[in-house]
DNA sequence: AATTCTATGTAACCAAAGTTACATAAGCAA
DNA sequence: TTGCTTATGTAACTTTGGTTACATAGAATT
């Protein structure tokens, strides 16, 4: 593992080796759970290649996504769980196939206290974090359905630096915490409205 | 001030020595917005007293509540956004009389390399807030209006300590991001259904 | 090619909440 | 008391999105 790929995070050799040292690697393919609403965590997770999709599930099963863990970033979730021993309050799940270095939290602090450069890498992932859930609250509280749909396209498309991105309506509806025909009929106005192009398992931005 | 106060932190004599010296305090009377969305930070606030309302608004001035800060708390957004050189992505304001011990961010940060107490405090309200937005967003996402109605006049109630509180439905409809109608119609509702006994600017929990 | 999945299209209907418009009532001030 | 302001009640209507039900079409499998 590169740790130089810590998102905005200069690693020096010595957390490298503590890392690598103290971390326990483990593997996971597109869809396996990582991490379960309302499990215990005494580990904070480090994506070293892949992505995570964090996503917040209601009592009666409907879910709706977070936000991405990235290449280089980790789960701060996981660390404020691990640290009050308090339950975890989202899902996890492997967006593909991901590889994840997986730091005890007592690792973790003591880490804090040796080098500055990790608090600062955790304090600026949580700054990220906040941010995106404070768009979320902003997209399910005040955007419309369309909108939220075209956004989500977009970024998915930004993510994999094309305009098609490969996604069904099913799938497309569950991140959104909305139903199929919700989204099959908005997206069909929008494919007549010229702002998409659509095809089987596929949709493409104009 | 008192800094034992500051909410499940023991302050040393030392902290709040430090505190006081580099801090300024300001007052605030009800209604008077501390923050702006969009305002640069440069010092984090510490509620010595009263309590803030912080909310999200959405570009044509509707808004949400995300949370209160209350007595002992201080806003992280703040810091992070202060840490971060960003703007601030929401909005406070005084829910009464309120009293703010202003620290600038570079004593924070020497703080928080001087006391490892410091800095267990800012993770401890980073899991709170974090709790919280997640809760809105549930709420927001997966509840119906007359739960979220009914969800906030028991939390009102709880800060209040008692089973009535003094509320427009105006301004409920605006801490919810709806409209007075809707509020007045629900609550209307409610109130057949047993729930609320309803009064002008007055509403009690059964 | 025939069968079987899986994904999408569409219609008809319903429920929740936003909108407009106006009536009434409660408190306050002159 | 009279008027004025603010708060609430309610009706009628619209929009958005959720629900059910079924048709069709593309892909994969035998």
């Amino acid at each position: 593992m590169e740790l130089g790929q810590l998102n905005e995070f200069k690693a020096t050799p010595e957390i490298n080796e503590q890392l690598m040292a103290f971390g326990t690697v483990k593997s996971f393919k597109e869809g396996d759970v990582i991490l379960n609403e309302n499990a215990y965590t005494n580990a904070i997770p480090i994506v070293t290649n892949g992505s995570i999709r964090v996503m917040r599930s209601d009592e009666d099963g409907r879910e709706i996504l977070l936000y991405y863990i990235n290449k280089g970033e980790s789960c701060i979730m996981s660390f404020l769980g691990g640290l009050h021993q308090d339950t975890s309050k989202v899902k996890a799940v492997a967006e593909e196939a991901t590889e994840i270095l997986f730091i005890p939290i007592e690792k973790v602090i003591s880490l804090i206290k040796e080098y500055p450069q990790w608090l600062e890498y955790i304090f600026r992932l949580y700054h990220k974090r906040f941010e995106e859930l404070l768009e979320v609250i902003n997209a399910v509280a005040f955007k419309k359905m369309d909108e939220r749909i075209l956004n989500f396209i977009q970024k998915k498309c930004e993510m994999a630096q094309s305009k098609t991105i490969a996604i069904t309506h099913e799938t497309l509806s569950l991140e959104l915490g909305t139903a199929r025909v919700v989204v099959s009929r908005l997206l069909k106005q929008m494919e007549d409205a010229g702002l998409v192009k659509l095809g089987r398992n596929k949709i493409t931005l104009i």
